[in-house]
DNA sequence: ATTAGCACTCCTGTCGAGTGAGTGCTAACA
DNA sequence: TGTTAGCACTCACTCGACAGGAGTGCTAAT
């Protein structure tokens, strides 16, 4: 059953003021504030049908009406008008970004941050995920005689690595093969290929090969895929809930915070979510039911998807919110093309742990001494 | 004044008792609980002593005493009686940092964590400060024809690497030649020496210098200098506090927890902090003022040193928690011994950001394609 | 010096009345 | 038939009174 106009009306002024005031709203203040053209006698006439439609919950019969998840979901569905950011705010963003745009972790982390202090909620944001990178070439570095450092570079630039310390010294000669055959063995494979293939061959490994060089780094080369397979997740603003109402309980502020400490798993939730702009209210999350979850993705070169989103109560302003996190997302995106010139990134664009572009490996390489 | 035997038995009484139970305590419970051979009326006036000598505090006139800083500061000093672990939690320390025993950064974040877990409460690691590291050799390791791998190793086998991407693509001749010419020029030289010199460099550059290669390049080698220096502060078990009556309170934990939203400012006091177990109670803290903050020191190699750390409020297990931090750190040190082979270290000793010697990278590179 | 006894303080929890915000129903009205 | 005014009713919240209890501090006896 469809909803009238008035009832429409009638829900996106609760919805505005609960918003706002966080207390349950009663029909005199809404024909008060709002002036609908009607009495408080009407509205809550109103108001009776829409909670028996589920879209007001009730807490006490004395007590004003409350939106419920389906309230605000139709809210961000249909009712709500797409906001436009202030001039201010979109130099905020863009200048907070170009700060550290040649760092890519940086700008990322500072993205973060943006989003937290701009919403005063909490906020995340994820490196893109790496699981179809390919390798593009393995180094092993001489430190000293005992010291080596085994590098892997992924086709994007993307570069993780490990230092390795033996207790036995080591060639030049047994190193620059070693080198040279594992670039041969992997290159142009993604990194989740190699990591499979090796951890099965690892389990069946004879005594014999461990004892050699290659039989060391093999272990250390599985951990460092792994590691570079990792998505970096950063975590910004979780004190701001304690402003919120919500949050008053010492237990519902646990267990948000809860959610912050472990990171792996929350990464792992966030990576399956849909791309682009994805509001979800209460109840259609998983965990956090009385949280509203609204993530958004940017694009690296066109082609890596990273995520980055804001956590707070169900009560909170999604329109501004969403205008945010749209506009930072296409922000952050625009700082990490480099193929057309958007002048975001004039003269070089530089990550520390990632980077755009399918990378070609196949040029000379050079000795460096 | 001194206090007699008494009285200070009296003292630990009550500091047992309200650790356990963090509720003031009464001259009746004392006397029920610990038989001192002496009545509640005895115990009054004793502890009516010991509250005008500062060792104790007075909620309100009808409620029984809680310790004051100063009385947790005796405590300590003479009071305390060195606690032996259990075998089980030698077992657990040990065998939790055996797990990960091949990679530094993962062991010093374990051990964080099992510092929270085993004494419930907040705790944080860092790696070691890196000021005295000297630059062992820079390579400008090349991905594709825009694409390249700017990498600094230092002596002890710290690497940082970082991505660039240029918008003109370089020459295999022009990275080559920077990359000798910079491991020639910054070879020996201690991270903060070059980067101090580099900045005053920087400012002064003329244009020209800027559109070559070495120009696009040097901005970003100061800025991976700088995270080298960096060290990695790790936190765990923040949300353990929620469990302490103390942090009951909205404020309190609000408080408590922006501590570790400022990770900066959190790393740069422990820096300051002397070598060895430390621990500073209450008004002996600049911030934090009604915590008590625990910290270690752990050796890498026998000449890096780094820190481990407990935050809780005042009232804690005094003797457990110096005991755990010890043996913790004991245990740690151990671990990132290599010279004489502890038995922790066997075959391989790898660290993603660490390890020993002055390395020498002038040994023949051998190409990989 | 120690202790029993006792008055006193002050926190804590409970109970009931009063208050106010808000609803739900009904009857009058346009 | 939809709208509105009026009114009774509900229920949370606040405040003061009160009792109970834990604990102190003082005094006098041992």
């Amino acid at each position: 059953m469809d909803l009238t106009e008035r009832q429409l009306q009638i829900l996106e002024a609760i919805i505005n003021d609960y918003v706002e005031n966080a207390e349950p709203v009663g029909s005199r203040s809404i024909a008060k504030k709002y002036n609908l053209g009607v009495s408080p006698a009407t509205i809550r006439n109103e108001m009776s049908d829409l909670e028996e439609m589920g879209y007001l919950t009730h807490p006490h019969t004395s007590a004003g009406r409350v939106p419920s998840d389906k309230a605000y979901r139709l809210y961000v569905n249909t009712l709500m008008k797409k906001k436009n950011l202030s001039a201010r705010e979109k130099k905020l963003i863009s200048d907070r970004l170009a700060e550290s745009r040649n760092e890519f972790d940086a700008t990322i982390r500072h993205a973060a941050q943006l989003l937290s202090e701009i919403t005063q909620l909490a906020s995340f944001a994820m490196t893109p995920a790496t699981n179809e990178e390919t390798i593009s070439f393995i180094r092993l570095l001489p430190v000293d005689e005992r010291t080596l450092i085994l590098m892997i570079v992924g086709d994007t630039g993307n570069v993780t690595n490990t230092t390795l310390r033996l207790t036995v010294p080591y060639t030049q000669e047994a190193l620059d093969l070693l080198s040279k055959n594992m670039t041969v063995t992997y290159k142009g494979r993604t990194l989740d290929d190699v990591l499979k293939s090796e951890i099965i061959r690892e389990a069946g490994s004879d005594i014999e090969a461990m004892s050699s060089l290659q039989g060391t780094v093999m272990p250390s080369f599985i951990r460092t895929l792994e590691e570079m397979l990792n998505v970096n997740l950063y975590m910004e603003g979780m004190t701001n809930i304690f402003n919120l109402p919500e949050f008053a309980s010492i237990d519902r502020a646990r267990a948000f915070l809860e959610i912050f400490t472990r990171k792996d798993e929350f990464a792992r939730k966030m990576l399956e979510r849909a791309d682009g702009v994805v509001v979800t209210i209460g109840d259609e999350n998983d965990s956090m039911k009385d949280c509203t979850l609204i993530t958004a993705t940017y694009h690296v070169d066109g082609r890596l998807v990273g995520k980055i989103g804001v956590i707070g109560p169900t009560r909170m302003r999604y329109d501004e919110v969403t205008a945010i996190i749209e506009y930072l997302t296409s922000n952050l995106s625009e700082c990490f093309r480099i193929t057309n010139g958007s002048g975001a990134c004039v003269q070089l664009c530089e990550g520390t742990s990632d980077g755009p572009h399918g990378g070609d490996e196949d040029e000379s390489e050079g000795d460096e001494e």
